[in-house]
DNA sequence: TGTAAGCGAGGACATTTATCACCGTTTTTA
DNA sequence: TAAAAACGGTGATAAATGTCCTCGCTTACA
């Protein structure tokens, strides 16, 4: 799990060995079977996260069971509740493996001595935050303003690695449509074909 | 302008009278009128712009006239495109003024310069990176899940200072349902209430 | 200061999307 | 490996939302 991290973040950022083994030091592999949570709803969210292999899901669950995927996060990317970790604050969110999975996990008191001390780690986090927020208005110009067929599309365009790994009902959680009318939108799709 | 920028400042960072003059000496000042375009759909956005007096709002305008508002930018925010500022590309949105503004700007190079030179200028921006992170987190939950009464709502809450300051049709467009749709829901709470 | 534009509301109707119920197949898991 | 759960699809119907229109009233501005 280390291993693959390390090939990605030397590829990212300009870390020396010695730093290298300084993020070792600190983190914390974990082996995920299939459905099985990193984070509950409620909990606070103790870890920055890396996933080396697999898929995980943030979403929220309501009280009647349906549920709002905020993202998916297949391996090579990172995922947490940013506010639940900053501030120790209780989670709205689930974080579940949706394949069995591999992470590596930091605490936010190590992260902290990691950024200050890894100059090199505090750019690369900074580029992946400007990333990330790119990623966001792009979600929220789609879901203020596009059709149900259209964010599908837009989910088609930036996500086809994902689509074909996960349930169609959890596609339509993420884009915020039901199930039954993804069903018909791409029936629709294949007809027009 | 500039005065109103440094009373917010020094509250938020804690920057010397050099580093506050040192800003001063890339600000360039701007009054808007009503209506006036700071950013034209198409333009590369070049500034990021703390709004010290009125209003702006970042809008898509479609072909057709329809509206999506990204962000209303009242007194005391900032506000620009990030990716446009960032990467000198053409910007998808309009800036533009709804009330008789006033405006502080810096080009990316002079940002760049004074954000690299002023330490606790780069602790500011990343507190409030981490804030409009979350700020659009919770945009994404509410546009995914919630109905168009429910989202309303959210505005009102988080929002009520900018509700009467703006036409209804602009709050519809920010909420991304139409503005009769709009004026029905709130027809429907002031009978029930 | 008068004229045009903007604004908020609301009725009638169309469209989109959600809900509910059910089915056959595949996948999971005990 | 058999039972249970998950999955994808579809029809009938309901609900939410959009579209098109008209109408007073207010506001902006030339």
């Amino acid at each position: 799990m280390f291993p693959e991290f390390k090939d990605y973040i030397q590829r990212q950022a300009n870390l020396s060995d010695d730093e290298i083994e300084l993020m070792r030091s600190r983190a914390v592999e974990k082996t995920l079977r299939r459905k099985e949570f990193l984070v509950h709803q409620g909990d606070v969210c103790r870890y920055k996260i890396f996933i080396t292999r697999g898929l995980l899901r943030t979403y929220h669950a309501r009280e009647d069971g349906s549920e709002r995927i905020m993202q998916f996060s297949p391996e090579i990317s990172w995922t947490t509740d940013p506010e639940s970790f900053e501030y120790s604050t209780p989670s709205n969110f689930n974080i579940a493996a949706l394949e069995p999975s591999e992470v590596v996990l930091w605490t936010k008191s190590d992260l902290r001595y990691l950024i200050d001390n890894i100059p090199g780690l505090k750019t690369y986090f900074d580029k992946l935050i400007s990333r990330s927020g790119h990623i966001f208005r792009q979600r929220i110009f789609t879901a203020i303003g596009a059709s149900a067929e259209e964010k599908y599309e837009e989910f088609v365009k930036n996500y086809s690695h994902i689509l074909t790994r996960v349930p169609l009902h959890m596609v339509a959680s993420y884009l915020g449509v039901t199930r039954e009318t993804l069903s018909r939108i791409r029936h629709a799709q294949v007809i027009r074909k």
